[in-house]
DNA sequence: GAAAGTGGTTTCCCCTAGGAAACTACCTTG
DNA sequence: CAAGGTAGTTTCCTAGGGGAAACCACTTTC
């Protein structure tokens, strides 16, 4: 007789571990988290901008990214109809419900550099 | 003249953006929150118990991702000394520092799924 | 002594995430 | 008309993440 999954083989765990893979898949890739941070602490930047403020990034990852996050609803693209003609990508309503998610990651992150730090 | 970062250009910024790569790396890879979940749920697994559990994960994977894990002190591993010998993974006390973290991921995933099923 | 269970490691192979750099296109300023 | 700013796209390349399957070692059960 076979043993079988005990604890995720629940509809509650299957959607919890659904919900995970969800969230992941979204916010995949090096980059989506520091736009998405960027947005939201400063609303309303153009594409260079943006590039200047996430160090390392390149035109072609930030474009992609940006796509993305825009299917997703999290961020909006507006042209704007100004003479070198611009855009202003900020953060939705819905992107910002991310926050709470974000400072968690922040601050977990922040007491693990503690940690380590403190313990050597 | 050149324009530069203004956002993310502060000394708390750089310390925020960092601390969301590191944990994002900790995390990184498709199974260590299903692992982390899982071992917060049903604490003391076995090998073979963690690859029932987790739908879809070979031994290669979650071998690599459990010595992963240990390693950041997440999750601890502990050989018993049984006749058919068995080793018991469990989550830490540090580990379980990531719960909070796990529930938004969750949380945030659930309310997506319904919003992206409402909307339609 | 073959099967089935424990806990993995090793090999082979594929695909994609992501970087660098060049290129497009349009507008303004010197 | 060249330079520099806007906002990207395209091409080329490679390191690595991750899957399938075989393999190893050791023990108990049939």
């Amino acid at each position: 007789m076979k043993k079988k999954s005990v604890i995720n083989d629940t509809p509650v765990c299957q959607i919890r571990m659904q919900a995970i893979s969800d969230t992941m898949s979204i916010l995949s890739g090096k980059w989506k988290l520091h736009i998405l941070g960027t947005l939201i602490e400063g609303s309303k930047l153009g594409f260079m901008d943006l590039q200047r403020e996430i160090n390392g990034i390149g035109s072609k990852m930030l474009s992609k990214e940006l796509q993305d996050l825009e299917l997703n609803l999290l961020v909006s693209r507006t042209v704007m109809d100004t003479k070198p003609i611009t855009v202003e990508y900020a953060i939705t309503e819905y992107g910002a419900t991310l926050s709470p998610l974000i400072n968690e990651l922040t601050t977990w992150g922040i007491e693990y550099r503690q940690s380590v730090h403190g313990s050597k």
